[in-house]
DNA sequence: AAGGAAGTCAACCTTTCGGCCGAGGCGAAA
DNA sequence: TTTCGCCTCGGCCGAAAGGTTGACTTCCTT
């Protein structure tokens, strides 16, 4: 038999962490050699420890979870990260694929399923479930918002007026309304509140807090 | 030595649920009888195991942690309900415990941490970090909306126009914005997409899926 | 060099929104 | 019974938002 697969859990969540890494240790063929509670703890602990496989969620403090694993995979392009989150927005899920994470699990997968999963990322596979991929699907036909119509998409979920975000942002009304009008056909919605919902439910922004 | 503490654990993440029993089997004085993956679930076996302590996310699919609790309690009113969560919203802190909850912890605190408040509830007492009763605090304050409220507010965080929002709810433009009126300023906002944004921050509404 | 994407701004117009007023009905509580 | 909160509706008004079109600049890619 080969040795236990060596596995680093980021999370910020430290009794799910923690129950994760209990769960883990009931299997005999692996072990947890790190934890990280965000991400720049995690990309430290990568770089310390090397797993073999990184199980990562996406909302970490500080550090993204996708920032963390775009540094990991930049000094190792070899990492093998697994994301476990509860989002599944399309954003986040193309963010994820984007960096490198090589799976993208929801947390209501079962324990035996993740632990099928650690071992397909071991071996060099992907393992995106079905439903996920749909999603990512369906995000690659849409169109996608420019720099500068993000700026104003977030300041438009942070409840701000028109005359408010061109004085944030240095620009006219005028302007203002134009990338309002860019982003309401991309998001094809029709007002700035569908806008600022739809936003958040496909993980393009967050909400503070 | 007294008999162990007997746990019911509802929570709709499959992994992490796992993860939160495997965490409670490395205590030795606590022995997990159920798991529940939704609210109906978590009623119904409540009744049949009758536990010590209940732990309930509040997230669940079907019937809502909140109304599992109702249900639990309205039959059982010695029953020891501690809410795990992730969300800290005033309105969700506020609705747990007006249902009966005697804790309501964060998924951040550490595993003894848990573990110390399961024994803390199991003994009568009620567990609310410092933190979570500063913002209980604050919701008490404030004014609280009514049921005609909550529905408009509901359909504008859908995205829905006044019109469609008084074609919805069979009531004249007109009133939908008086509702509004009083909804912005309750929530003490000045625009619906603030309305919609902070009553999601609060937990007073919840994101579709 | 030419093309396209992105960002900037302006003018015009219609619709919607929000603020402010008043008012009636209805049911529960004092 | 009277009072109060909730729900309902109307009108008026100014402000904000959204639709449309066109134009200019910069920068990057072809």
């Amino acid at each position: 038999m080969s040795e236990a697969i060596r596995i680093l859990v980021a999370d910020d969540h430290n009794v799910v962490r923690q129950g994760l890494v209990a769960l883990i240790k009931t299997v005999p063929d692996m072990t947890v050699v790190a934890e990280a509670a965000d991400g720049a703890q995690a990309v430290e602990l990568f770089r310390q420890h090397r797993p073999d496989v990184t199980i990562m969620d996406l909302r970490l403090p500080g550090m993204s979870g996708v920032d963390a694993i775009t540094h990991i995979r930049r000094d190792f392009p070899s990492a093998r990260i697994l994301v476990l989150t509860t989002f599944d927005g399309d954003e986040n899920i193309f963010r994820a694929l984007q960096a490198g994470a090589r799976g993208y699990l929801l947390k209501d997968m079962f324990g035996d399923e993740l632990m099928e999963a650690i071992r397909s990322v071991h071996a060099g596979k992907t393992r995106i479930p079905a439903p996920i991929a749909q999603r990512l699907a369906e995000r690659m036909g849409g169109p996608s918002l420019t720099n500068r119509e993000l700026d104003v998409l977030k300041l438009i979920v942070a409840g701000k007026s028109n005359k408010d975000i061109g004085a944030e942002l240095a620009i006219s009304e005028a302007t203002v309304k134009t990338h309002i009008n860019s982003i309401l056909s991309k998001l094809g919605v029709s007002d700035r509140t569908q806008a600022a919902t739809t936003a958040l439910q496909r993980g393009i922004v967050e909400l503070p807090q």
